[in-house]
RNA sequence: GCCGGAGUGGCGGAAUAGGCAGACGCACAGGACUUAAAAUCCUGGGACCUAAAAAUCGUACCGGUUCAAGUCCGGUCUUCGGCACCA
């Protein structure tokens, strides 16, 4: 019977939708499962093939933990705020609601064709006022805890097009609409103080189960480092300077000091300043670096010495001069550092320069060559009371000093820098915060949330680089919610990392009018127990998203400290030249032709079958095929089917152990070895000729959550009861698992030499008693000095 | 620079509490079926030397531990990813 995949996808996909078997029902008293996937940005594209790899995945998790009689939660829905939908309105004139209506449509239809056993009933959208509503009630929360602030933060900015770019529009430091350079400028924004949040991000991945590399890239990007920060008196003055460094036992060895060129010292010192002029022009020089160029020069450094201004070594003593110099950051510690060249190369490369004297410290390196920068080795010297200590024993040391001398303390650093949470765009969540001139900024009350965004016909940033929404008259010009006086709302939008940051929240609970959703909902279903997504997530959206509920946890909105008990990621789908996907290179694959030339089941086995699922892999026409043949074969078994209510017993073995390796595979993302295995299952049956039903009947189980359509049509026809989709979960019988006999391997010095049958846990005499038959004309004339053996794994024949 | 992966046939990839390297699939070759082709089914296959077998060599490279190493240890190279003038 030929397999028409058209037919029977169409045919299922409506059946589950009629029935709606995938639907999560909450307080159900089965176990709850829930389980997550990134919801797509829809763009006019339409659907990537890299998109279905991840969804595949977690569609099959899903699958089998309903098998196995858990209520699971596998929701979907869209996140449709962003910039390309934005400048396709700005090029098409289409408005972006218009648009993102499309193409949402489009998107789900494509999904559906897939056969996902998404719960449809709890589609979201982030653009939906009903939805965004409680981002910006989040936000107000954050705002009122005084986690949400307005403060100067640099932005790109293009001179030409005069628009604020993101930084997806500025790679390699030119606008991508004109070329030209972008520069970095200073603009009111709003932030959100994720810094504060630093060290409980850190904390709370000793209690989630995610991937090594995510937590090591997690930990990476908060980037904790412990120090010191310690006061340099101002010859001359009460003024102080603060450093911060992560290594106070080099103390001695600091010989000047470098400020960074926002670092407000210089206008306290202005007067006391005897190359003023100099310093000003460096100050300019350095703003209008950009990032990119910072990024460009980090050998040679560049900078000016404060003249007339010294400050002084607390540990020494002696006087330092004071440089202003660009690779002193200003967002980082104090933006002031203490330099010892002789044990840093940055400090190093400056002191070369600029001709300033180093002390060794740290004995065992060659400063004359290279900064020796090595804390496990070395001693410290000219140091007095350090002299002949380790690093660790100076630092500790160095602490006690620092407090003696009341100068200094123990300090806790993160590279994570606040976000900030601002866009000049049209297409984003509106910002609900109104400036007035008497009582400043004021939150929109909650019960006038949300603040909608207005219809607007044009798109564009004003002059400045203002967001599109000072255009809309009537919507800016409003009143002060606390004294009724004219005022203007906030015209930036909210990024496009807002709506996501707690889209898994929303899904137990989505159509909730009075709450973001209801405790029970959310008591019932989190935390997420499986969330899978790409590598490119794990940072930025991963991190705000736990910084927002944790901070909702702290306001006791949220019932777990954190919103995902364990992630996985997979690896990107490359084309078939091996490189990345795209438009330009001209190897996009669309699934759509894939679902009309294979079947939505060939392509879900295929994209599991393509390689190690946390690699990148490149995708091959001919390896679709591949699959598409073993589906053909699935399908034809039903023409060898005969009867039987057990499987029989030369197959017993064979479908047991299947059953344990497909089960086990899964659980751990092994999809390829899974569907080898099921490959080699067939291929047994093939051998044989026929297949019972009981045989059959765990066979279609075992392959449903991969392949699902074909698997219910079988199921239909070998008279299952019910959905494939619901049936219960094989079960192996770990005494089906073993065999009466083995073949042995036999090696003679450690050389693979022959192979023979024997009982399972044979005797080592019985073994040695056979291997040397085995192996008679290989032994001849020799004496047996040793025998490994190891049981029911290999026999070792030593021979002299 | 720092941190973390990864290097296995023509290709995608299997196999690590050390125990038959190359599962499964693709591509290829041969056979069956067919007037023929496609499809399907069956068979074959790391390299080298062969009529065939045996032997030898083979998991990036060099060395080590072991009866036994893709797997462990020391070093080197290449490559991918993350962070990056972060003091």
């Amino acid at each position: 019977m030929k397999y028409n995949y058209s037919e029977i996808e169409q045919k299922w996909q409506k059946k589950w939708e009629e029935a709606n078997i995938f639907h999560a029902e909450t307080g159900s008293p089965k176990p709850k499962y829930y389980a997550l996937v990134e919801f797509p940005y829809p763009s006019g594209a339409g659907l990537h093939v890299g998109h279905p790899r991840g969804y595949t995945a977690m569609d099959i998790i899903s699958r089998k933990r309903r098998m196995e009689g858990y209520n699971v939660l596998f929701p979907i829905g869209w996140d449709a705020f962003g910039l390309p939908t934005e400048n396709y309105a700005l090029k098409t004139g289409i408005h972006p609601r218009v648009a993102t209506d499309a193409n949402i449509a489009h998107f789900r239809q494509q999904l559906k064709a897939l056969g996902f056993s998404f719960d449809w009933d709890r589609e979201i959208d982030t653009t939906d006022p009903n939805y965004y509503k409680w981002t910006q009630w989040i936000f107000l929360k954050l705002f009122e805890k005084g986690l949400a602030y307005k403060s100067k933060a640099l932005v790109n900015f293009c001179p030409n097009c005069k628009v604020v770019l993101a930084n997806e529009e500025s790679q390699g430091g030119v606008c991508d609409r004109c070329g030209s350079q972008v520069v970095q400028k200073e603009k009111e924004q709003w932030m959100l103080k994720i810094t504060a949040y630093a060290q409980k991000l850190l904390d709370g991945l000793d209690e989630v189960d995610y991937l090594p590399r995510i937590k090591m890239e997690q930990r990476n990007w908060i980037g904790r480092s412990e120090g010191a920060e310690i006061d340099f008196a101002i010859s001359g003055s009460d003024e102080k300077l603060r450093v911060f460094t992560t290594r106070c036992d080099t103390l001695f060895g600091a010989t000047f000091m470098v400020i960074s060129p926002e670092h407000q010292f210089v206008d306290k010192f202005k007067d006391r300043i005897e190359n003023y002029a100099e310093v000003e022009d460096y100050k300019a020089f350095a703003a209008k670096k950009s990032e990119f160029e910072r990024k460009m020069q980090t050998k040679d450094k560049t900078g000016v010495e404060l003249k007339g201004v010294k400050a002084i070594n607390p540990a020494t003593g002696k006087e330092i001069p004071i440089y202003i110099s660009d690779y002193v950051l200003n967002n980082y510690g104090t933006g002031a550092i203490m330099c010892v060249p002789a044990h840093d190369t940055r400090d190093w490369e400056f002191a070369k320069k600029f001709g300033i004297p180093m002390i060794e410290v740290i004995s065992g390196g060659d400063i004359e060559k290279e900064a020796f920068t090595d804390i496990e080795n070395g001693t410290l010297v000219n140091s007095d009371f350090l002299n002949g200590l380790t690093v660790k024993q100076a630092q500790e040391k160095m602490f006690e000093f620092l407090a003696e001398k009341n100068i200094g303390e123990k300090k806790i650093n993160y590279n994570m820098h606040d976000w900030v949470y601002a866009r000049q765009r049209y297409w984003g969540e509106p910002v609900p915060i109104v400036h007035c001139e008497h009582c400043g900024m004021v939150p929109v009350p909650y019960d006038q949330l949300p603040l909608e965004l207005p219809v607007l016909e044009q798109f564009r940033q004003s002059e400045t680089g203002e967001s599109p929404l000072v255009h809309a008259d009537e919507w800016v010009n409003t009143v002060c919610p606390k004294c009724g006086r004219p005022a203007k709302r906030e015209t930036d939008t909210m990024p496009q990392w807002a709506g996501s940051s707690w889209y898994f929240l929303r899904y137990v609970d989505p159509h909730n009018n009075d709450a973001l959703a209801s405790e029970e909902a959310m008591k019932y279903w989190l935390p997420v127990d499986w969330y899978n997504g790409g590598m490119e997530h794990v940072t930025r959206h991963m991190i705000y998203s736990r910084f927002w509920h944790r901070f909702l946890y702290d306001i006791g909105v949220v019932p777990t400290k954190e919103p995902y008990a364990k992630r996985t990621a997979h690896g990107l789908i490359l084309g078939e030249d091996g490189q990345k996907m795209s438009k330009s290179r001209g190897n996009i694959v669309n699934p759509d032709d894939i679902v009309r030339d294979y079947g939505a089941d060939t392509l879900r086995t295929y994209e599991m079958f393509i390689g190690d699922f946390e690699k990148p892999a490149p995708w091959s026409d001919d390896s679709v095929k591949g699959c598409k043949r073993f589906l053909e074969r699935v399908y034809n078994m039903t023409d060898m089917l005969i009867d039987g209510d057990e499987c029989r017993p030369d197959m017993a073995s064979k479908i047991h152990k299947t059953i344990k390796k497909v089960s086990d595979d899964i659980e751990s993302m092994k999809f390829n070895t899974a569907i080898a295995a099921l490959m080699t299952l067939i291929n047994d049956i093939y051998a044989k000729g026929s297949v019972n039903k009981a045989e059959l009947s765990i066979f279609i189980r075992l392959l449903c959550p991969i392949a699902p359509h074909i698997c219910e049509e079988m199921w239909e026809k070998i008279g299952g009861e019910g959905f494939a989709s619901m049936a219960e979960w094989p079960k192996f019988d770990a005494d089906k698992l073993v065999d009466d006999t083995i073949e042995l391997p036999i090696q003679i010095q450690g050389k693979m030499r022959g192979k023979i049958i024997v009982p399972v846990d044979c005797d080592e005499a019985d073994a040695v008693e056979l291997a040397k038959k085995e192996v008679a004309d290989k032994i001849e004339g020799k004496t047996i000095v040793k025998v490994i053996y190891i049981k029911n794994k290999i026999l070792n024949i030593i021979v002299k």
